[in-house]
DNA sequence: GGACGGTGGTAATTCGAATTATCATCGAAT
DNA sequence: ATTCGATGATAATTCGAATTACCACCGTCC
């Protein structure tokens, strides 16, 4: 059966059965519906040379006459496994897996796509994204144009995580960044929280926009915005408290635990002196066993979903290409009502 | 572009260049020589129309005439993403990965495969190996059959970890359990341990067996044996403790981990009472900082090295197909002399 | 002038399975 | 006895790309 010796194929199985190629293939395919109609006795025979000889339908060769392939692909712009994103990706995979799985769907990563200025592209000279009946988009940011043309070409996909328009609405199964983000500022409010600061990007990525805008609606326009980009933990923790910031709405836990740990060195109670909220999981390697206040993203549950909804619009069922599922809010021990000195 | 529109095929790139499809074969696989002369004013017309349309070959299509299909198949005897499996496989995937991504190959998950009695099974009515060129197996245990009927169809596979023959030699990249295990023994009864017992299943899964014969090798033919299987770590440390052993060789670092907390809730006191040697990883999801003496897997390293076995064997380059390669031997602190009372 | 060889392509076939069109047979109804 | 319809199967075609076989044309050399 390897590929050298000739591989069995149904007209093997037909000569060896005395029938056609095209009962083998009906007697396969279970067809007894009007227009094929074998007798136990041929459709017996058939199956005894195919068990005897172990023959196997070749899947490839199936494709081309069915329509669907069974292979859900999945793209991700940086490496899955290795562990700097592996923390980022691995809670998406594990509901993508999970959901194919019940489908009866293979998984195919396209590690082979070429890097080009430090990241993978969809389209290149040998696109293979043809050979899985439609994919899943995965990455923190997802070029504009490469999205575009998925969509220009009608070719079905679903992207994990929210993605603004791309000459079209582009189908995702996102985090609800926006509303989140505003219920935990809005109850670092209702604790007292005057002096509220925004520390992250809030920008580039849809993600970091999102957060952004929901901070705005609970926060204000005013309330300022500190940066972290290119900045030590320290350096951040003196610009809060330059502001007398009381509560501060960090993007990224990552940058939230670096925060804490200068904090703590630097004698500044948390969340005594200043509360910490962080404002979804980590995209960077993190390790904290600290309850944060804040929320997490239901990672699992948007791969999960993504694939239901690339499972629908593959079969023509989606009606809402675009969905958000609410994030999980955590109490934790980093919130506070502010100090009366602050 | 999509499956309900007609996709564009070569037909229809020679239509609009106004050449045949053998044209558009031909200057798409760029054959320049003897059977294939095409001036080169055709030839930028078929190009300036394959450019216009965005034309892409069908991947699918191109394998049934060709030999090479450029997908790595992996199959797992368990889920690869959910953290119970995850911790184990995600080593593997990383070396997996970074090998094909260098040579250009994607990943394929047979996520699909149908469950029997507790785990996948790779061979079943609806097969899809032969969507893949080869296939790499992992898992602690492979059903010698499974293995048997690989080897007679001459599918081109190799499994990531040792495998005893099945019917044939198995291609393999292992770990060199044995020669490890065999080293710390040593190394213990240098520091003057006597009384040493292995810890664990001793059997089974190749890994194990592997395990013990080199702890044989070393400790001789009656050291004890103490299982660890449906036991609590309590009662295995009363075991060990029983029998006056002051070094027990665990075969599982979960089992290790619990064996010291149960110890030094005990007050039993490692290494100081009892040393604690690790023969690996953890298999089963287990967090502990505590540096443990005894060795690690080279788990990625055997990701890679298989990937570049497979890329050997399709190729018909592979010399030797079974390769073991060395363990990590970790100092730790849960190894030393054992105290004169023992 | 016709056999020969190089040039520039095309028609036909192949891959393996699925689908469509078609055919042969038999029993029952006309 | 002829027709009709159900039954049981086969030949031919299809999918998209690659390969093989072949053809038409032009110039040249004997």
């Amino acid at each position: 059966m390897a590929d050298k010796a000739t591989r069995l194929t149904q007209r093997d199985i037909a000569r060896l059965a005395k029938v056609s190629q095209t009962t083998v293939s009906l007697v396969l395919n279970n067809r007894s519906d009007a227009t094929a109609r074998i007798p136990a006795e041929t459709r017996d025979r058939v199956l005894k040379v195919i068990r005897e000889t172990g023959y196997q339908a070749d899947p490839l060769a199936r494709r081309m006459t069915q329509q669907r392939n069974q292979i859900l692909g999945v793209f991700t712009y940086e490496s899955v496994f290795p562990s700097a994103s592996g923390d980022f990706y691995h809670p998406f995979m594990a509901g993508i897996e999970d959901c194919a799985e019940r489908l009866g769907w293979d998984l195919l990563l396209f590690t082979s796509a070429p890097v080009a200025e430090g990241r993978r592209r969809i389209f290149h000279e040998n696109n293979r994204l043809r050979i899985a009946d439609g994919c899943l988009l995965l990455g923190r940011q997802i070029p504009g144009e490469e999205l575009a043309r998925l969509i220009a070409e009608e070719y079905p996909f679903v992207s994990v995580g929210r993605r603004d328009d791309a000459g079209g609405p582009v189908p995702y199964v996102g985090a609800d960044y926006t509303s989140a983000t505003r219920t935990v500022v809005e109850q670092a409010r209702a604790l007292g929280h005057r002096r509220i600061a925004y520390a992250g990007l809030g920008s580039g990525a849809e993600s970091s926009a999102d957060r952004m805008r929901g901070f705005r609606e609970a926060a204000g326009a005013r309330a300022p915005h500190v940066p972290t980009a290119d900045r030590s933990a320290g350096e951040v923790l003196d610009d809060l408290l330059d502001r007398k910031i009381t509560a501060a709405f960090v993007e990224e836990r990552a940058d939230a635990i670096a925060l804490y740990a200068a904090a703590a060195e630097r004698g500044v109670d948390v969340p005594g002196d200043l509360s910490v909220v962080t404002l979804g999981d980590a995209t960077r390697p993190a390790a904290s066993d600290l309850d944060f206040s804040g929320f997490h993203v239901p990672r699992r549950a948007m791969g999960l979903r993504a694939v239901e909804l690339l499972e629908a619009v593959l079969s023509g069922t989606a009606t809402e290409q675009q969905l958000l599922l609410p994030c999980d809010l955590t109490d934790g021990i980093t919130l506070s009502p502010p100090s009366k000195g602050a």
